[in-house]
RNA sequence: GGGCGGUUAGCUCAGCGGGAGAGCACUGCGUUGACAUCGCAGGGGUCACUGGUUCGAUCCCAGUACCGCCCA
């Protein structure tokens, strides 16, 4: 017999491992003839990664989706893996190093450190890949792929080639993200804008050629001052129109730089004229590309001012004993230092006009937190825009589809907003750029060494040695393989054939950018087709007061520490039942305690079953049931089935939640099961063996549309039942999706209902008159038409014991009694003496207030000729039935009433 | 500044043109042989505000207020 308590601890581990150990979750395990295939591909989480509650949400979503895809029929593969992360990787090692006192990674050299972070990767870097099992996770482990794999490595190299050649990929010097840190380039998207509390310096720039005369600039960044080539001011701002086309000398430096009108100056903002700094300011950039400025970089990659050597710093200045100072002074000196320093100076010098405090956003990097330097340097380039525009049709055309609707917006703007792609990355750890320099800086694009050593020869004339470019890729470009390179891209295996483009991509709005627009580019470019048909973009999982989780603010929840108390199960359905579409996930475990408590009242439904032989049978035909009990729960059960169905393949998982909830608690548990216990004692075998067959075969069902949502539990219960003919050495996550067999029947839901509403009543009175809840009291039943007096016939039995009836009988209600109007007939419960007539007449008056109100708004309704003339005919038909329905049950209650007044 | 979303019961959230819902919390009663991780019953809401459209608005439209997120 099964435990009084669902444990999951003592079960997940072994359940999953049976089911590892039996294959059941390989590409096609399903193993249905002609079954359609049915592919995700997992966004693969970070190397480094461990299990937060958004990997918990996502990998939750895709097991739903791939589990009952998998029942239905299809061929499901879901493809995981993890991405090689090179910043974080390479910052994991770093430290490891540090802090066991091991040569750093310059001192031990590039192929020590890279064979390093293999025997990290190999020793701990699978743990979220041991999470997601914990989470119940189906994927296809056995084709676990990772980015920096040989496979994987190659698809990397030939794309880069191929774009090469196609002119897609480029190498350029341009402004870039540069983290002084960690002493590489980033993309935008590594860059966070922190709203931060600075000052508004104001610096006086001294007009050329009018002795005391000055242009005021206001800045943020005042050390970028020695970089400065212009100043501008906005074309229509009267104040210095007069000034545009003259010059200003640059203070310490003595450099002649223009005054030039641009749009870009605001005039409301600061002084209304700004320095033009474009080797550091993005802004500037553009302003200095418009006007052939200089662009003079001042700083080294580590964020130290770089004055000497720096040629083009002191190119056309003459070299007065004011530039020398300056250079020895500040040279070699970090930014935030040199800030003070100079402001310093210039204040000394009286060209300081004031300083206030200012607000204003500065850009960090997302893995170093330190302050981004915009830099001019040499990097690769994908040319996104030209990527971008099959994308954006793509998606304009339907051919992949984003759910929710509204994230196509974010899509687009970004995809038609796409600056060039930054792709190489300064660091040692990633997949090394496939480019190779001849001495005279010639640039060999090939798949490997050979590759390139044969154009040069070809280029040369000669062999000749060449040298590799030393950064790596953007872990994020391999990531834009992924849907393919994990099938086995450039070759041309089976599963590529087969599960490409696949059907749907599972992700957080915040990574449309980063997977969900490049896997757009890379597949539609490469394979020529979209990767995925379906985008389903999830909430973000925050703590229960809305707070987003950090380690910082203190207030993440461990999925592992959830499971670990209440089960994967439970935590399981509490993503499922709130991932409602367009909000966010507010999560509290005082609701993953809920369907904890959910998962024991089913595994006790099946205790009961149990305990009762109700097994299913292999000769059972649901559709030939007699009881109507029976006939009612087997409808019950192909609404829940549709239900949950539809609900999933919408992606609307906290409908199909819900669902499945209300069906096996509240429908199944609180009357299926209390209404059948009758029957079970009883003394009609027949009708007793039905029930017993129905009862199993509709708990074979929920077991069914739970399984997606709860594998545990449900696997386990099936397991228990495995006596059973159809379970019977079989997985249930194997086993077929129900199928609908037309089992609706609306007499039998009729003929419930009215039960259900009968017991409910009688109970609801009870409680209200405070009548001992272990009291049995009589029931008579006046008015009665032909079909009540034969469902009292056959649901007797069940009466008595639900509504804790001692007898049930027709007949006029004594005085008295407690009266229930119900349909055409009135119930009593002739209690005079216990009960307190007073409280009785006003319970009836309450209830005749409640349909009188009804009465006047229907009334109101249907006497507005409007209304009637206007609203559809079956809206205006509904309200007269109702109506109709009031008006009875207010003259039945005015019986009632009358009749407890001749009590008195 | 641009965009997106939110405001419904104490809390967390569904619903979305014709009778205001769920879960949790709360109150009362309850050891009726599946289940106290439970059962039965109950209280609780001018559906943010102001206008408009409509026979009819929590739902559609416009505006206001407040909150959140993304982008600059």
């Amino acid at each position: 017999m099964l435990d009084k308590t669902y444990q999951p601890q003592k079960i997940e581990g072994v359940i999953y491992d049976a089911w590892e150990a039996a294959s059941a979750f390989a590409a096609g395990a399903s193993g249905r003839p002609g079954a359609k295939p049915y592919a995700i591909v997992i966004p693969p989480p970070n190397v480094t990664g461990s299990l937060h509650m958004g990997h918990a949400l996502n990998n939750t979503l895709q097991d739903i989706l791939v589990r009952f895809e998998r029942m239905r029929g299809r061929d499901v593969l879901w493809q995981p893996g993890t991405d090689h992360a090179g910043i974080a990787t390479q910052m994991v090692v770093e430290r490891q190093l540090m802090e066991r006192q091991e040569p750093n990674r310059h001192a031990m050299g590039r192929e020590a450190f890279i064979r390093r972070v293999w025997q990290w990767k190999e020793e701990s870097g699978n743990t979220i890949v041991g999470q997601l099992k914990r989470l119940g996770a189906s994927c296809d482990w056995s084709r676990l792929r990772f980015t920096m794999d040989e496979g994987l490595s190659r698809a990397v190299r030939k794309v880069f080639v191929e774009l090469h050649r196609a002119g897609l990929i480029y190498k350029d010097k341009r402004l870039v993200n540069w983290d002084p840190e960690l002493l590489t380039a980033i993309s935008d998207l590594e860059v966070e804008q922190i709203e931060t509390k600075g000052h508004l310096w104001h610096l006086r720039y001294p007009i050329e050629g009018r002795e005391g005369e000055f242009i005021v600039v206001a800045t943020t960044r005042p050390e970028t001052m020695l970089g400065d080539t212009a100043v501008a001011v906005h074309p229509d701002d009267e104040r210095y129109k007069h000034l545009v086309g003259k010059n200003v000398i640059l203070p310490l430096v003595g450099r002649r730089i223009p005054i030039v009108a641009d749009e870009y100056s605001d005039p409301e903002k600061g002084s209304g004229a700004v320095k033009i700094t474009p080797a550091h300011d993005f802004n500037d950039f553009e302003v200095g590309k418009r006007h052939g400025l200089p662009m003079i970089s001042i700083m080294g990659p580590e964020g130290k001012l770089l004055l000497d050597p720096n040629p083009d710093f002191i190119r056309g200045v003459a070299a007065t004993p004011e530039l020398k100072a300056t250079i020895l002074e500040f040279n070699g000196v970090f930014r935030s230092a040199a800030r003070k320093m100079i402001a310093h100076r210039l204040e000394a010098q009286g060209l300081m006009e004031k300083i206030e405090p200012h607000a204003h956003t500065v850009p960090h990097g997302d893995r170093s937190n330190a302050v981004i330097e915009p830099r001019l340097t040499d990097q690769w380039y994908v040319d996104a825009k030209t990527l971008a525009a099959p994308a954006i049709d793509a998606v304009k055309r339907g051919r992949t589809v984003f759910v929710p609707k509204n994230w196509e917006t974010t899509y687009f703007h970004w995809m038609e907003n796409i600056q060039p792609w930054c792709i190489s990355r300064q660091l040692w750890w990633g997949q090394q750029i496939p480019a190779w320099y001849g001495s005279d800086g010639k640039i060999f694009v090939a798949e490997d060494d050979a590759g390139a050593s044969a154009l040069a020869q070809d280029h040369y004339g000669k062999a000749v040695t060449l040298k590799r470019d030393e950064d790596v890729l953007d872990t994020w470009f391999s990531s834009a393989l992924w849907p393919f390179s994990t099938l086995g891209w450039p070759d041309h295996t089976p599963e590529l054939a087969r599960y490409y483009p696949t059907d749907v991509l599972v992700t957080g709005f915040d990574i449309i950018f980063f997977w969900v627009a490049r896997m757009m580019m890379m597949g539609l470019h490469v394979m020529e087709e979209v990767p995925f048909r379906d985008v389903y973009i999830h909430p973000l999982v925050r703590d229960e007061k809305g707070q987003k989780m950090s380690k910082s603010k203190g207030n993440v929840i461990d999925p592992l520490d959830l499971i670990e108390t209440y089960g994967a199960d439970a935590l399981r359905f509490t993503l499922a039942a709130m991932a409602a579409q367009g909000r966010d996930i507010k999560l509290s475990p005082a609701r993953v305690e809920g369907y904890r408590n959910f998962a024991t009242k089913l595994w006790n439904a099946a205790r009961f079953a149990e305990m009762n032989q109700c097994v299913p049978r292999g000769d059972f035909d649901p559709a030939t049931a007699k009881v109507t009990l029976n006939r009612w729960i087997a409808g019950e059960s192909e609404r829940a089935l549709r239900a949950v169905s539809e609900a999933l393949q919408a992606f609307r998982f906290n409908e199909a939640a819900g669902a499945i909830y209300h069906f096996v608690w509240h429908v199944y548990c609180d009357w299926y099961l209390e209404l059948i216990k009758p029957i079970l004692a009883g003394n009609d075998a027949e009708a007793a063996a039905e029930t017993r067959a129905m009862a199993a075969f509709v708990l074979d069902r929920a077991l069914k549309l739970l399984h997606p949502f709860m594998p545990f539990v449900t696997e386990e219960l099936w397991a228990k039942r495995a006596l059973e003919a159809e379970a019977s050495g079989s997985f249930l996550m194997l086993a077929p999706w129900p199928e609908p067999l037309g089992l609706e029947n609306a007499l039998a839901d009729a003929e419930i209902g009215w039960l259900i509403k009968l017991i409910s009543e009688v109970r609801s009175v009870r409680a209200e008159m405070n009548v001992p809840a272990g009291a049995k009291v009589p029931l008579l039943i006046a008015g009665a038409g032909e079909e009540t007096k034969a469902r009292v016939a056959r649901h007797g039995e069940t009466l008595l014991r639900l509504a804790r009836l001692d007898t049930l009988d027709f007949g006029k209600p004594p005085r008295g009694a407690i009266q229930i109007v119900l349909d055409e007939a009135t119930l009593a419960l002739p209690l005079a003496g216990i009960i307190d007539i007073d409280a009785e007449q006003k319970r009836l008056k309450r209830e005749m207030d409640k349909v009188g109100s009804e009465l006047k708004q229907l009334n109101a309704k249907l006497s507005n000729e409007k209304f009637v003339s206007r609203a559809p005919e079956h809206v205006v038909e509904e309200q007269r039935e109702r109506k109709v329905e009031a008006e009875a049950i207010a003259a039945k209650l005015d019986q009632a009433l009358k009749r407890l007044e001749a009590a008195l």
